[in-house]
DNA sequence: TAAACTTAGTTACATAAAGTAAGTAAAATT
DNA sequence: AATTTTACTTACTTTATGTAACTAAGTTTA
């Protein structure tokens, strides 16, 4: 039985996702521009981790990083138009959490 | 500056399909019922993770595991209506990678 | 009838990813 | 001069995932 293969685009965008906080982290900034700090606190992300993944997403093209040459220098985050485009993934999945999720309040 | 806390609703959806597998584990019983092992050969996971996966949506109410009493006995997974109401975000994730996801092909 | 195979897993061990906490460099504030 | 802030990095620990071998119940093959 021949098992129909997963096309690769689609496994690409599936793996990227699937890695723990990328998700948020594109949430995130689809609320706008953003410096390390406020995605930090805003999703309880480490550091550590939040620079792993600004990194990926810059190099897939769906995060921009901008230093403003203010003084002190201030780097900002944004989404690119790739990144962006992702909005209708991010909110068929909040529609969906709120028909289908209960957490322990509800 | 306060910072928007997220949705608790949300985040327990994005953990859930941040998780390795657990999205394509869907997408692949969105093409119907499946049987352990060939979940495991269309998607490429390994038994350990797999089961462990399916335990974990069998719990959340996303997927059933069905006990067919034939000889030998089959086990069938399927997804349930919650499980079946996933597909559009499938279906976001599928369309976006097909126009902005380059592999080393294109 | 015995040996080998299939299915749906489990177990033990190895490697990779993520979390925690502390450290850093450059500049600003106290 | 000492402390604070920002945007990280480093070292170490814990958790997650991968690999491979094993199992039990039944089936097919020699």
């Amino acid at each position: 039985m021949k098992q129909q293969a997963i096309c690769p685009k689609f496994e690409k965008a599936i793996s990227l996702l699937s890695r723990r906080w990328t998700a948020l982290v594109i949430y995130q900034l689809l609320l706008g521009t953003q410096r390390f700090n406020e995605i930090q606190s805003a999703i309880g992300i480490s550091g550590k981790v939040l620079s792993e993944r600004l990194k990926e997403l810059e190099q897939q093209g769906i995060v921009i990083r901008e230093v403003i040459p203010a003084t002190p220098v201030v780097i900002e985050y944004s989404l690119t138009e790739k990144g962006q485009s992702m909005e209708p993934i991010l909110h068929s999945i909040e529609s969906w959490s709120q028909q289908w999720m209960r957490t322990e309040l509800d």
